[in-house]
DNA sequence: GATGTAAATGCGAATTAGTCGCATATGTCA
DNA sequence: TGACATATGCGACTAATTCGCATTTACATC
């Protein structure tokens, strides 16, 4: 459990004012393992800070989403999901069977897709990978 | 043009039932070059065969998409949009200062992830990659 | 510490994209 | 030509997220 202090500063460094809701939802979001959805993180503040309102949540991912602090993972069929960054470069795999959302480590994928954009005459921004597979 | 013929061939091949709705609405997805979202189908749709309704398109998309006669692109903070398949392989790129939508052509992403799956004992059954970049 | 001001918040209403229930209509197969 | 499962239209509904607006608060400045 890390301070409470270290995420205002996380916040303060991006240049994002310092609220008390604000810190609530950034440490559960670093606290926690899996990738909770908007709703999840409601609930869950909610408990720590019941002024936290579920558009402030929404709109706390959006600001830090953009600030870069946030990764936002649109999956289909089911609400976005958060993690925060920066976190080891990785990407998704959902399995089919069990609906468990993991995660692919290392940087072989952006690797190779920073070289396609590149090749198409872009400069990668950002990218999204999900795999859906099952168990062999 | 092809004949309308051809698109009610495909669906009854896929085992579906063969209806008017049905038909017009592949043919429009099978001779369109862009990836219109639901409302666009609706929309087209309509012109066309004024029985049509949302309902339909949505559930006919569903219908197809596990037919695997169309693929689903879910995107961040826009509707879904549909393309129609076998179609040669390829992934995705958003321009993020036009919006534009740009298919990238070659197989060379789904080898990888096809490989990076089997090493996490997962056998690949489908894959989502968008690429977000902007033009050099 | 007091204070001005832009930015953040809570609330609940609104929006968007898609889904559902149900009565009716229509493919398909015998 | 039936029989019957399946597909359809309609409009109500839902889930997830966003918005408008009045109020509060963070933070830079005094």
């Amino acid at each position: 459990m890390t301070h409470s202090a270290d995420y205002k500063q996380l916040l303060r460094e991006a240049g994002l004012r310092v609220t008390p809701q604000r810190t609530t939802i950034v440490s559960l979001l670093s606290e926690t393992d899996d990738h909770p959805t908007g709703e999840d993180l409601y609930e869950k503040a909610r408990r720590l800070d019941d002024t936290v309102s579920v558009a402030t949540v929404y709109r706390t991912m959006s600001v830090l989403e953009n600030a870069g602090l946030v990764r936002k993972l649109v999956l289909d069929d089911a609400p976005a999901r958060y993690e925060m960054r920066p976190h080891p470069d990785h990407d998704h795999l959902v399995d089919v069977d069990s609906g468990d959302l993991v995660e692919i480590p290392g940087t072989e994928i952006a690797t190779l897709l920073d070289r396609v954009a590149a090749e198409m005459g872009y400069e990668l921004v950002s990218h999204h990978t999900v795999i859906r597979a099952r168990k062999l």
